[in-house]
DNA sequence: TCCTATTATTTAGTATAGCTAACAAATAGT
DNA sequence: ACTATTTGTTAGCTATACTAAATAATAGGA
């Protein structure tokens, strides 16, 4: 009987795959975007989550304050977020999704989940319940 | 009750945002690989799938042939691949793994896979055999 | 055989994305 | 009021992506 280590050692090296599998199946989509993964991601955090300043953005993309400065500077470029500075702390600038950029960023995330769900036609509907399950869980990591 | 279509393309949805999430954990570990996601990633293609060309690196990869060029030019100037002329066809390049760039690459497979062990450590040993299930699912994708 | 078309890769030039170091501006704490 | 900390940007480097164009080798046909 295997140990509860070894049944979780594979299953994240398993599941590590598998994401790696799905994600590249569905970056494709991306090309259509116009924008630049780093911009892409972080313009997903701001319609997702709501404002954000430069320094929480660098801290959920895992990336150094002058790169997100960088990507920011993009994206207000492409009219995509606004910057607003905030009220109470005038060094702090507040980001803000346009609604152009709320529209580009949605219409790219409609086409990956369509391409994605097009590849589940494969399975039975035990299997797309059991992949929901695993999603569910993966909410919680 | 819902159509295997809305039951799909939830799925779907949960799961492109629990792998992002999930591959958004592990990438903290690369840092200490040294080396950028493009070259690591092209390595991984090279140590589990065997030796490849650039074109055929370009492709699985989804970037075009210089990039591609460019990536493996980096990886050998850091002794990681090697470049060897095809038999049969000079203007084709084989690239192969060296040993440190075999070693280089699973220390940071086991890197991330250990990382994300120990983070399914909150599950129950149901909820990792439902995780176990979806990944194999996920590798017919 | 020779000529042309195709294929495989690289080079050149540009944009995006990552880093560290250094700087400016504002806030917070004595 | 002075100093230290925090927030963000600028500058300069490397890596990663693209297209266009060049190079070299192979394949196919007259």
């Amino acid at each position: 009987m295997p140990s509860e280590v070894s049944l979780r050692v594979a299953a994240a090296d398993a599941l590590h795959s598998g994401a790696i599998r799905l994600l590249r199946l569905v970056r494709a989509e991306d090309a259509q975007a116009g924008i630049g993964p780093a911009q892409l991601s972080a313009l997903s955090v701001l319609v997702f989550l709501g404002e954000k300043t430069v320094g929480e953005l660098a801290g959920l993309e895992q990336v150094r304050p002058p790169t997100m400065s960088r990507v920011v500077e993009g994206l207000v470029q492409r009219r995509l977020v606004q910057r607003v500075s905030s009220p109470g702390d005038r060094r702090a600038v507040r980001i803000t999704a346009t609604p152009s950029g709320r529209k580009l960023l949605l219409a790219g995330k409609t086409r990956r989940v369509r391409a994605l769900a097009k590849r589940f036609e494969r399975f039975t509907r035990d299997e797309v319940e059991t992949l929901q399950a695993a999603a569910e869980l993966m909410a919680r990591l």
